[in-house]
DNA sequence: TCTGAAAATGTATTAAT
DNA sequence: ATTAATACATTTTCAGA
């Protein structure tokens, strides 16, 4: 641990923090003193608040993997009605398979919405039938299967 | 340029590449030497690997802001049925909107799926009816709103 | 594998509120 | 009194031969 002493709380981004993020959303990696250059102040500045949006949730350095080249090829959307008093196990068991990136509570006739991947259409059936449908409490569910990726942000901040 | 020589095409990811991925998908900013000592390699391999992987667009290292801290506190998924002869002037249109995160050709009664970020409900109201009403070929929209992330994963390897 | 250049890190200090 | 920013010395990493 290097420093001590830390904002309480993350009232609002300042100019300096969005300056950073746009920077780092585009490339996780640059050297934090192209940064420092870029906006005027000093590289341990950057560090520093990198470090703060990071321990504070705000910003995450991470590397991502297109899935069809690690071998996902198959994504879905699942809607998803559940019983009302087993909407929390249900959420539990379902945050234990690995398939599933995303779960959502919405409103809606489905309470639930996720997103899940998987190898092939072979592994899609057995998650439904083995797995989705085995869930004590699950209702319906309609599964809606993404054909083709036509647009795919991950910049918030402009 | 640095390096000659590289793999033809991309076959398949081998173990270092998984290595790699393993390590910068939790930190991207994770030194190469550190990785190198752990996989048993050198630092250039890994600064190759990281490389073609990236220009391969098979691994992104990118920040990645939670939308909530930078104020877009409003998430919603429509589904969005179109006259099958304007779906490709839609598509168009909708990549043009700064709300709009990402825009999927699913299976169906609705043959699009897209996401959005806006800051509140009065935002929501106005991209309804001001933007996505508007589009010509636009015959039906479903918005399902999101209540509450229960989970998300960014983690596609093992 | 090595080597100079660049960047990151750690400490002490200063400034601002 | 606390927190952020800076200056600077040291260590580590990076990029190219």
């Amino acid at each position: 641990m290097e420093e001590k002493f830390r904002r309480s709380l993350y009232p609002e981004l300042d100019d300096i923090d969005y300056g950073i993020v746009r920077a780092l959303q585009e490339n996780a990696r640059l050297p934090f003193t192209t940064i420092a250059k870029e906006l005027g102040v000093t590289e341990k500045t950057i560090r520093m608040r990198v470090q703060q949006m990071q321990d504070d949730g705000v910003l995450s350095l991470v590397g991502i993997v297109n899935p069809v080249k690690a071998g996902l090829n198959v994504e879905s959307f699942i809607q998803i009605a559940v019983e009302a008093d087993k909407l929390d196990d249900v959420v539990e068991v379902l945050n234990g398979i690995v398939e599933v990136r995303l779960i959502v509570l919405t409103t809606g006739d489905y309470q639930l919405f996720i997103q899940i991947l998987v190898r092939n259409y072979e592994e899609l059936a057995q998650f439904l039938m083995k797995k989705l449908n085995k869930v004590p409490g699950v209702t319906r569910v309609n599964v809606i299967n993404e054909l083709k990726i036509l647009k795919s942000k991950f910049k918030f901040v402009r």
